[in-house]
DNA sequence: TTGTAAGCGTTATCAC
DNA sequence: GTGATAACGCTTACAA
């Protein structure tokens, strides 16, 4: 059984008090009597009991990270960029994987305010804002929203300027002289903002650019992984006119397009130029490596986390937007001929 | 403010007891007071302080899962299955990153005991087992081994058979005709188990097959990441008797591998057959598709939150040590040309 | 079946 | 500077 703090009390013959001055490292506590106490302290290996802190406090030191899943790349490389941000500032990491069901989005939201397991979510989420302005009023844990949403006005928001994003791939592939350039990764059915954000900046740059949009060549994806790219970009490579380039949501999907050119007995980016977001390590490596968008993750973490550490410790901070920068990266996929990591 | 149970005591005119019933589904409560307590907890929209909760009963809900890194799809696989192995059971989970440091999983474990913020831990560890014998003492809190681990006797532990594992990896190789079979992943200067274990495989494959074992042609790797399997790969090859198969001890390796022999102007598998272990979905996608072992990762999951809990609710429970199958995925890079996801 | 009250281990408010 | 002591919100003997 685990010493309390009473027990150190009784054997070093102070008061709780005291004793928990000294643990918690509190202002004025005589040499002499620390001392004594923390020979009491080693002597028993009290370790103080976070629970009943956190009863007290009110803070239990966790903070929540909400992904639709976890082993996507990108989400997992943020988790691990986040887990890495909170433990600077002392928090510890649990995370949710909501698996693309808005109803558990929901549930983790309303229902995760009361039940105070944790300080601050950081909500990287699928569900829209009409949804989250809804479900508002219930919440008043603190919240980041994380990843690449609209700006709200009602939350810390952490992301890219995903048009702009989205534009500047584009306008990559344009600038390689493609000229039918296909999209994968529109999901129309869906009220989700990230892809509509990125739709809306691959039309701008082929509008800016005085080339056509074509509805066929833009194909939806509904879970942004390697087989949903597989299947969008073969179905592309049946088009009696096909794409010679193709901007991805993902880099994910990306990985799949790649795989699903090759089968098709063509090449990239000789016949077909593909360009991916999200800069994950994979595309370093693959066949070829691939072009994409950067998303500096670790920045994206770091502001996150300082921002809900700041929304714990003063829940009245002013609502702040947060753009992380962005960077195209261009590899083998759309021209570049050296491996590079 | 929440409402708490005196506030809901206090407007269905009942006791705290009662409420406490009601919300906790006890046994004996008649209609009557329940519906007069339902309907207050409703208008107040009351939810239980799962922190009050937990201090008397000392029960979190809550699983540790510490792994090395997150981001590495092995790992980021296995969390997704015990995220929701363990929300089956009522558990939510809780991550960690040791990042290869010895000393933080010590930290997690000896330190983990006492601050009781999560009931059991789920620990997929670097360290030996001499070491984990040694912090044995410190720690009580339930513990299930997790991955590739010899059996120690003290822990619950759930894992493939690896040297089983390895040894199929590598005979697979020499069915298919190679003889001079390299491999990637030991790591001579540590303590680790797996790789050894991985390393005793494979010369018993050799050695049962007739074929000499040659020092120079198995490589240490410390990150199993595609980077190391890049470099390791490439020393390979230039060695004047180059390999004709590499027996990765992780897929991730052997993606890197994968690239390192495309870079170097050969063929995979013509030149060089690969295979891996782990059967990640990055290896269903890449040029070519990568032979591998399969791990059944949402058994490993299950089976490790089975026994987790188990223990948790009787920690007097025997010690069990559970092993995985295990199977042999066959595809291009070591022969097969077809694409099979 | 329901009410009363004693903790769980801290922190924080008083006095001294 | 230090010592009692009252919360924090809940569960659970023990009574009624």
């Amino acid at each position: 059984m685990p010493a309390t703090l009473k027990d150190v009390a009784d054997r070093a013959n102070v008061s709780i008090r005291t004793v928990s001055n000294v643990v918690s490292g509190y202002a004025h506590v005589s040499e002499k009597m620390r001392r004594r106490v923390k020979q009491a302290v080693d002597e028993l290996d009290y370790r103080p009991n976070l629970l009943a802190r956190t009863l007290r406090t009110g803070r239990t030191g966790v903070l929540a990270l909400v992904v639709p899943e976890i082993d996507v790349p990108y989400f997992s490389e943020l988790a691990r960029d986040v887990i890495n941000a909170a433990a600077e500032l002392g928090y510890r990491v649990m995370i949710d994987q909501t698996g693309h069901d808005h109803a558990r989005e929901r549930e983790l939201l309303t229902g995760g305010d009361r039940t105070m397991l944790f300080d601050g979510i950081l909500f990287s989420p699928l569900v829209t804002r009409a949804e989250l302005l809804e479900m508002a009023p219930h919440s008043t844990i603190p919240l980041v929203l994380l990843g690449e949403h609209e700006f709200d006005g009602r939350y810390d928001h952490v992301a890219i300027d995903n048009l702009r994003a989205a534009q500047d791939a584009t306008q990559h592939l344009i600038d390689i002289g493609r000229t039918r350039i296909a999209a994968i990764g529109e999901q129309p059915f869906e009220s989700y903002e990230t892809p509509h954000l990125r739709t809306e900046g691959y039309l701008a740059a082929l509008n800016a650019a005085g080339i056509g949009t074509d509805p066929t060549m833009m194909k939806p994806a509904t879970h942004y992984s390697r087989a949903d790219g597989y299947q969008a970009a073969t179905e592309l490579l049946a088009l009696p006119d096909r794409p010679d380039a193709i901007f991805c949501y993902s880099d994910l999907l990306a990985m799949g397009a790649l795989r699903a050119i090759f089968d098709a007995g063509l090449s990239v980016p000789e016949d077909v130029a593909i360009i991916g977001i999200d800069d994950i390590d994979e595309g370093k490596f693959s066949r070829p490596t691939l072009s994409t968008v950067s998303l500096d993750t670790p920045f994206i973490a770091q502001q996150a986390v300082a921002r809900i550490v700041a929304r714990i410790d003063d829940p009245e901070v002013a609502v702040e937007e947060v753009v992380a920068p962005h960077a195209l990266i261009v590899r083998e996929s759309t021209g570049s001929s050296a491996h590079s990591a």
